[in-house]
DNA sequence: CAGTGGTCTAGACCACCCT
DNA sequence: GGGTGGTCTAGACCACTGG
């Protein structure tokens, strides 16, 4: 199914502005699955005859979805779909610098566990987890760099929304886990959540970090969310920062 | 001096787009004081005729500065310079919500002290303080709710870019810090870099907070930025998570 | 080279706000 | 009613990309 094979009609009468309606038809495209990730979109010509308004009404409605970091165009070849695998991707959930410094680096992630359960009602819940199908995986991951591991990460997610995952999938990945998510499985992580709090790390965490029982750690809880405001993903991380930080930039921007 | 008294000449012929140069005059403006925080700037009439364009490339002009947050439109109205009043500014540097919670609280603001210091080694560096006047305010603030103190602010900033700065002036605001900053030292906050640790709270911040020494707290040293990426403030807050949590919604903007 | 998005124009009409 | 920004049109030309 392409999305120059479907019908649309923008009513130029209603309250709603045409660059709007033509903006949610476009996203409604994404979650329909018409469009994917990294896929190139029609030129805009086509574009002024499928939705039949003027060329300005069409980039007003590519530019707002391109703000919203859904739509990325490229001059000289087109509009596409943005998709986790992009430079800019990478680091936009990963919030840790090392110490005074400005480099990113990316973590070294070793699987610790994983294994499939029955979801508690917390996770029933926030996932929105049929009873029919009340499994959940969880994945436990240790973050580090050289060697040193900063950071644990208790991922949570519905086997409903990610069908035949294995270990093996998980470990032989060659990107981020946002990428396999929207790869594999076709959930694209539109948004995130964070809540910090600090406290005294437990014994197993500490054990998997390295640390004495009692070091004041970063507990970091996350929620993962994808179209219509669907949670999909409950992270858990646990940030030993005596070498590392967590970091936030904050322009006085109307978005964030 | 005002906007309109100004001559423009905007250059078609070089590589930089005539709606990019236009914003960078505007936002020149800004910078040389020509436009203040909360200003009504002339209407997009008045300024294709002074900027000799056509309307559609001042729209594009303000339509950048108005994503950066820097100009806000208002139908029907006009268009005026954003400022630290503004409702969405309220928040936009204050994340700490209570647990579980989605609701803002706005926190109850208690000067702790307040002194003058011989600025040392990081704070000549940072905040770019000049030999003649090296002296700087050392600020704490005790930030609760209800009576309970969760947080404690400890703010830096130079006298030379506070002048006269009081504590009487402080106390008798009537608004956030950051708003006294623009309204009475003309110094506009546009954003923040905050870099979050987890320590035991030590002796002299735990009897602030109120709560036993050793506790975990965070530890939240933030840069305050103004334009032309100059550091004006430096700011370490320490949370009590117990009741309240550090909060971080990103969406995957190109901007944030 | 052909095709893409990027810039720019010169209007028209509508929706909103204040007086 | 008079002024503001918001939407929309129907073009023109430029700059970039790939083959």
């Amino acid at each position: 199914m392409s999305l120059t094979d479907l019908k649309f009609s923008i009513d130029p009468n209603i309250k709603t502005p045409m660059w709007l309606q033509i903006r949610n038809e476009l996203f409604d495209c994404l979650y329909k699955d018409i469009l994917r990730p990294g896929q190139l979109i029609p030129n805009e010509k086509t574009l002024v005859e499928l939705f039949n308004v003027s060329i300005g009404t069409i980039r007003k409605a590519i530019g707002a979805l391109e703000k919203e970091g859904i739509l990325i165009r490229k001059q000289g070849l087109g509009t596409f779909v943005c998709q986790h695998d992009d430079q800019s991707f990478l680091f936009k959930f990963f919030h840790i610098f090392f110490n005074d410094s400005d480099v990113r680096h990316i973590p070294e992630v070793e699987l610790a566990s994983f294994e499939m359960r029955k979801a508690n009602k917390t996770e029933m819940k926030l996932l929105n987890i049929p009873k029919e199908n009340d499994k959940v995986f969880h994945i436990y991951n240790k973050l580090g760099f050289q060697g040193k591991v900063h950071s644990v990460d208790k991922i949570v997610i519905a086997t409903a929304k990610f069908p035949l995952l294995t270990k093996e999938i998980l470990v032989n990945r060659h990107n981020t886990i946002y990428n396999l998510f929207q790869n594999k499985f076709n959930v694209f992580i539109t948004h995130t959540s964070e809540r910090i709090k600090a406290t005294l790390v437990d014994k197993k965490i500490s054990q998997m970090l390295g640390i004495e029982m009692g070091t004041p750690i970063l507990k970091i809880e996350r929620l993962g969310y994808t179209f219509h405001d669907e949670i999909v993903e409950l992270r858990t991380s646990y940030v030993n920062t005596t070498e590392v930080e967590y970091i936030r930039d904050q322009y006085s921007l109307v978005g964030e």
